[in-house]
DNA sequence: GTAAGGTCGCTACACTATAACAAAATCGCC
DNA sequence: GGCGATTTTGTTATAGTGTAGCGACCTTAC
């Protein structure tokens, strides 16, 4: 039982799905899923956590697309607006939604250590937020919730971000 | 009244306070204030609203110091550990923490149109994020919340980010 | 078929950040 | 004050991330 047993699937761990989710919903909106775009999915899928533009860029090299980086930006662009990807700014990398047919506030828990990279939803913590922006007066757009720290693996082997994340000796 | 009366001091507002504060700070605790980190804090606090590093390094020029650009990166970690300034990930920016002696989490408001940045500091998100990680058993060392949106100065103009932040026409 | 709009390729470039090593300033100690 | 250890800064070079501008191509609608 976790925070995350909400969610019906978890498309990050099965790309096939993921993809075949994909390919439904942009034939059901007519919305165009070119084979570049399609690819481009495939690679942040089969990734498994997030990775940055230059490493799809090599994946499309390895499977014999010449690619510049401009292209991976603007597919890169296009699955963000169409909610089938995040962006994590703290670390300028890219994952699949869980979620992606589900519109919804997503949180991330970036472990400092491993490089891991949860994503919740929460709603108490997305109704904050959106409590916190009105009261200012504010009109969110898009809240970004990046939480830097030690996943729960990385705590129980003793890691910490101050010993760069090796286990922590008291010394 | 808003929702940062209880801010004793703005310093972003009052840069002279600020450097004498941080002045008295760092003659407290010892931890040295060199002129080049005492420069680099007094433009961050002068430009009034988030900075990038290399205008940063453009205006260390403009008073005749020659430096590189690791240089100002170098101070900008050092006043970000000493929790004088914060990042702005999302845009790649650097502003002055409005409240530097008192320890808080920060959230950040940015202003889609005009660019400018709102800090405020609210507890319940705070929370709400310290009860999400503590649910998923991750150890957080530094929350990340930067809300994308319209600021109420843009939004009574008009401005939408989805028109390039022009008044918003409905044709 | 043709015009219009969207997508992609291509070249070049701008912006952001760090590595590695040397020089200089500062601190603690005698 | 002199000396070694530590911290800070300078110097040069380079890595990493993201865009601009323009033309070719492909798809769609008429």
């Amino acid at each position: 039982m976790s925070v995350f047993a909400h969610h019906t699937h978890d498309f990050a761990a099965n790309p096939d799905a993921a993809l075949q989710a994909a390919d439904a919903h942009f034939q059901k909106t007519g919305v165009r899923f070119t084979p570049l775009r399609r690819r481009v999915f495939e690679i942040i899928l089969r990734a498994g956590k997030p990775i940055g533009a230059y490493d799809i860029l090599e994946r499309l090299r390895d499977h014999g697309k010449i690619a510049a980086p401009i292209s991976v930006y603007r597919v890169l662009d296009f699955l963000i607006e169409q909610r089938f990807v995040h962006r994590l700014a703290t670390i300028n990398a890219y994952m699949a939604c869980v979620t992606p047919e589900d519109p919804h506030a997503a949180q991330f828990l970036i472990c400092q250590c491993c490089g891991s990279v949860t994503e919740i939803s929460d709603p108490i913590i997305d109704k904050a937020i959106a409590e916190g922006a009105k009261t200012a007066h504010f009109q969110v757009s898009y809240p970004l919730v990046e939480i830097m720290g030690v996943c729960a693996d990385c705590v129980r082997e003793g890691k910490t971000p101050a010993s760069g994340c090796a286990p922590d000796h008291d010394d």
